[in-house]
DNA sequence: TTGGTGACAAGACAGCTGTAAAGTCATTTA
DNA sequence: TAAATGACTTTACAGCTGTCTTGTCACCAA
């Protein structure tokens, strides 16, 4: 293992676990002396990374990390009332809906919100569809589309992915 | 001064200054011991503070600053031209077009990504708008829009303002 | 062969935080 | 009045990072 590997994976283990990591520490995973990775910290940081040394040890602040999981969904379905049902599946076990994403030829991707995570909210997002008559971004793309959705865990995820494929939204 | 005055204080003082502060540093501040400001540190972190001790002092997290300003400007025009010559506007003083926000009645905002910073991207981004014949997002609210621009300081913002209201496109 | 360089080990030390113990002083409570 | 409590000071110590110095070893080039 070169330098180089040896600091590549301290940066890995840095981010992978949250927790702090002393030099000690890390001195004994890759067999060297502490120094050696005083030394490497000091070329990560040289190099950009934000790595924060504490007494008790080095770690590096965390991407963004929320409570909870947001995760990425594609689904496809025609009609109003397929909406409906796909809403509600995933409300109903246990995810929030934030927005709605299609593919425009021009833009890109478009995002719309929608912060759904109750019953509720699913009633009156579709009353204000069918009030409105307004075409949802998803017939852009004949019934494409994404969702960014909020999870509190990898459990709730996969419940709701078994749900939605049951009922063939899934692609 | 009561410890919980101090304490107030102390982070004020560790939120303001984005720098180190020694726990003796602050213990000459508030004319007590070092041993208090580790008292006062331990109870603000008891009470959900997220106060980060280094061998340098302490410090709190800056909240997510970006070193580059972002605004949101409001502006109507119709025509496919029109588009043209505000983005054109903004890149030439300094902006970047992160994205257009229209108000939509039922997802309330949509927003598309345009990241458009050069002359080259407003081309590329015509080039689209006209060979597909695409309806820009804003022919939806009468050519009444917004975008988020980037821009590195307030001066830049001012002078983007000027030009943008000079051609009458600013709300 | 000789000299230079890079990587590393080992030891020592300074500075910082965190913890613990013992003592002082004013205020509150029984 | 006497005890208890809270806020603080002082002293001491452990653990960590960061810096510095000295020495070893392998490798490469002149």
């Amino acid at each position: 293992m070169t330098s180089d590997e040896r600091r590549v994976s301290i940066m890995e283990l840095l981010k992978t676990r949250g927790r702090c990591m002393k030099g000690i520490e890390l001195a004994e995973i890759f067999n060297v002396s502490r120094q050696v990775i005083v030394q490497d910290i000091a070329v990560l940081r040289a190099s950009g990374e934000a790595i924060i040394a504490t007494p008790t040890g080095y770690f590096v602040t965390p991407p963004r990390e929320s409570v909870s999981l947001r995760k990425t969904i594609v689904t496809k379905h025609e009609g109003v009332d397929s909406i409906e049902e796909e809403l509600v599946t995933i409300v109903d076990n246990g995810g929030k809906i934030l927005d709605v994403i299609v593919e425009h030829p021009v833009y890109g991707e478009i995002r719309g919100n929608l912060m759904v995570g109750t019953r509720y909210d699913v009633e009156q997002f579709m009353k204000k569809v069918r009030e409105d008559r307004a075409e949802p971004l998803s017939s852009l793309t004949e019934g494409l589309h994404l969702h960014t959705i909020e999870v509190p865990d990898e459990e709730t995820y996969e419940r709701i992915l078994r749900e939605l494929k049951k009922r063939n939204y899934l692609i």
